[in-house]
DNA sequence: TTGTAGGCGTTATCAC
DNA sequence: GTGATAACGCCTACAA
């Protein structure tokens, strides 16, 4: 079924056919009722490519995340699409793996895809060198690029981002102030928000005139038995908290204390980050950053739409966080 | 850049630069040489929707499914995701929600795309009434229909799932075997694979001449907290182990029992379903069934190529479930 | 080995 | 209001 045979059948030309399809105003009722009966008969569909074809657009956006399996993402992702389902968008998606390479190759294949747009989930690394980033700001030129809890500079780039420097600066010093000394901080990336929140601990100490110990800054894999088996292996550290940059860790933390039969909070308090589903699984419940994925997802497609509406938009929107205070923890 | 400025620049016809495009061998390496030169200069993509107008395809499948932001299906979504990229096909994520109507008004959007084939992560409900059934039994009329963990009969539609009647009534049996008699059967929708799981819970407990005791098969939504509350308010109710179709109520379960002073397992024994990574997050960590997400997804798409390789397919592929034992019971 | 021309199914721009 | 008709950019016989 083409608009051809519609417009055989419904009598009419096939210019007339598409203003019925498009809702345009200068149809009579007369004829728009006809077409609409034959198109209802024949169960016809207009034939998205020829439609993208003549629009140079089908309406879809691309979103790149390195794993959906990861939750965090997972609820960006679903966020995202939610939000642009409602404007009428579909998305494509798109998991690169965490490896530069692989980002490249993904970036590079939706790009010849005719997208609308291009989100990326998950902070993009921040190393200024890397080919990553002068190809996304290559591909900026063509359709606008979206980070969510990444930053980039370049024409046509927009970010959306958690404030996980303050987040992290607060509950560091919320630690202190309940007496805490050696805070150990988990962090399982060189990414730009791993970096913001490292920023935020060390700040945070400096300004109570706390030294930075750079042992207390353990770079770790985001697993529970990867976590908890590293702390094992560092017996000769001692530290009274944890701060995790991602749930996952922290959780780790906690099951190293159950394994060296340290109470929590009282003799460990561990602090993580996304309130992710295992904040309230574990036992105690984690004490947690809640970086508001929701709105940054809300926020980031309610920007796009404006930018594709012609209005001019922030190239960088801050989200505050939220701390949800639990039982692993005692301030 | 269109196919005709780089035939102009490359001064050869369109047809030749087609060719170059599509890698035919009938080139002379010369020309071959010549365009792609040209190509990269330009920096030349061909349009994904003249291509899909011509060949009736654009590669791509749609996935839908009611949450992406569930583990589980973020999971699956993943390892789709993950297979389909390595046939180069691209995919279109859906995310329904769970109500019959808008899981209609996905797949209804979908068929409008030209995609390929359609999978649907997630049991559907097996009420054979539900309109979405006869949609669904319609819609794969035009393309190839997959469902993943659910059922459903009908031309060119193809289901590949857990086999977790076999699973449930295993773990029920192995709880007998360890004494235990009245087994907690929770659940949380009455979707196929849950009614399987339910079919499989009281096979096992009739095999060995036990009563299905109604009021030990509870529905309850999949979450922790909300599972705790439930089991709290049914205090007139013993049970001595617990079956749950998520590792959520599991995990709820465990609350449950730390709330009231229940040892696990020597009290209460649970197993939980999935083998999410909430099953090693709570303490004790969870027994629970894996029902082999990434080989079911595997398979799912080298089936779909193979169908669209024009080869024959079962209708039908079932694939068995993995127990995994940790410390929430004892045999 | 290469080029020409028609077709794919729309949308959009004209006339009428 | 409505109808021709030219894009849109590619693929693919068919010719040369």
């Amino acid at each position: 079924m083409t608009i051809y045979d519609i417009a055989k059948l419904a009598g009419v030309s096939i210019a007339t056919v598409s203003r019925v399809v498009n809702g345009s105003p200068k149809v009579s009722e007369k004829t728009k009722e006809t077409v609409r009966r034959v198109m209802a008969e024949t169960n016809y569909t207009p034939n998205a490519f020829a439609r993208g074809l003549g629009l140079g657009t089908m309406q879809t956006v691309g979103i790149v995340c390195p794993d959906v399996a990861d939750p965090y993402m997972a609820k960006a992702v679903s966020y995202l699409e939610k939000n642009l389902q409602g404007y009428g968008y579909d998305c494509i998606l798109y998991c690169s793996g965490y490896d530069d390479a692989d980002r490249e190759q993904a970036v590079s294949l939706l790009l010849k895809k005719q997208l609308d747009a291009l989100l990326l989930v998950g902070s993009i690394f921040s190393d200024e060198q890397s080919a990553v980033l002068t190809q996304l700001r290559e591909a900026a030129a063509r359709i606008p690029i979206f980070l969510i809890n990444g930053v980039l500079s370049g024409d046509n780039v927009y970010c959306v981002l958690g404030d996980d420097y303050q987040a992290v600066y607060d509950v560091t010093e919320e630690l202190v102030l309940a007496g805490k000394r050696r805070i150990l901080f988990l962090t399982n990336s060189s990414s730009y928000s791993a970096g913001r929140k490292q920023q935020g601990y060390e700040a945070a100490l400096a300004a109570h005139q706390l030294d930075v110990d750079a042992r207390l800054i353990l770079h770790c894999e985001n697993s529970i038995p990867a976590t908890r088996d590293l702390l094992l292996r560092q017996r000769g550290l001692t530290f009274d908290s944890v701060i995790a940059t991602e749930d996952g860790m922290a959780v780790g933390a906690l099951k190293y204390a159950a394994v060296c039969g340290l109470r929590v909070p009282d003799e460990l308090s561990v602090v993580g980050y996304n309130n992710s589903e295992l904040s309230i699984c574990c036992e105690p419940e984690l004490t947690s950053v809640d970086n508001r994925g929701e709105l940054l997802c809300r926020t980031t497609i309610d920007s796009l739409m404006a930018l594709l509406d012609g209005q001019t938009i922030p190239k960088q929107q801050v989200i505050k966080c939220h701390l949800i205070k639990r039982a692993s923890t005692d301030f």
